[in-house]
DNA sequence: CCTCATTCCTTGAAGCCTAAACTAAACCCG
DNA sequence: CGGGTTTAGTTTAGGCTTCAAGGAATGAGG
């Protein structure tokens, strides 16, 4: 995999606006980290993202997350996190228990398994991370950092309104 | 969906790194702006990213690409662009032909159907962007390219090398 | 010519992902 | 209480995605 579309895109006609470009180079930047990251949680850790991203949800919650709030915070389908978190829990890397008082929603914590086994492939994926992002000096980070932030704010503001808990 | 990763993190224990904030943010971003356009092809066109994508490909290449070109320009496996192809053929869009002395690959051509189609489509996807991306100031969209370059060049710099035609 | 490695593509298994339809529980309110 | 609405989660159909295995054509070197 030599050539990415916005390469590609570089020799097209003109007229394609500023913002395409922009939207291109972003996608690229993190199309090229994701995968490097998938391609090495499985080589190391014979695990994928979704499942990463899972436990990394929980570890950060220690009291438990229903699969609803899971599904919030990884902006994934509720019925997506069904499946990743049955997986898990058939490996014995999480755990569900009633809540109290609601007996429709389910607490999913990590078991002392999968406290020790995020704990090993989240530090690696630290490192990773910071590998890939060695070239960029730390004053470039933070303004990137910056900018990140208002895209998401101007992404937001151009989003749906979404329902309001 | 109102929470995200990053945001959820802000609230995790101190300790992690410059890096891992700045590749969450980049991932919110590009998570945010890909499900918003994802959402509209389905809704307004009836299709999917990944036959968009294709149709770019294919419409930046007039002479036509063959599936390993496509595969490498749409950083997906090539294992993935036959299915896809296959969908895009079966509707009429893409067609297939040998390629002159080489029964191995093939050729994939917009039909003048697809051309059509990706007219319309591309017209509203290049909209769509600009209006996501409405808030950011043209002088920080400027800046955010520029440093997305950087960070684009530290990312393949820590990627394995890849075989060189 | 023959062989061996390489290239192009397809297939199959497994997992990820969504939208939509559905069940069950909880809530609201008259 | 009883009806309608909302919320939590599952299921299903269909598409995307990868990796690994393999078939077919090519090409390079003897």
């Amino acid at each position: 995999m030599s050539v990415d579309a916005e390469t590609a895109l570089a020799h097209a006609p003109p007229g394609h606006k500023d913002e395409l470009r922009l939207w291109l180079r972003l996608l690229t930047c993190t199309t090229l980290i994701e995968g490097e990251i998938r391609t090495r949680l499985r080589r190391d850790f014979d695990t994928t993202l979704p499942r990463f991203d899972l436990l990394a949800a929980l570890d950060r919650a220690p009291e438990g997350l229903s699969l609803g709030e899971v599904s919030r915070r990884m902006m994934v389908s509720n019925g997506n996190v069904t499946g990743v978190a049955a997986r898990l829990e058939a490996e014995g890397l999480i755990e569900r228990r009633a809540r109290p008082g609601d007996r429709r929603a389910q607490l999913l914590r990590l078991t002392a398994k999968g406290r020790r086994e995020f704990a090993r492939q989240s530090a690696a994926h630290e490192g990773w991370i910071a590998e890939l992002l060695a070239g960029v000096t730390e004053v470039e980070r933070g303004a990137l950092f910056r900018l990140l932030g208002h895209a998401k704010i101007s992404v937001r503001n151009a989003l749906p309104p979404e329902p309001n808990p």
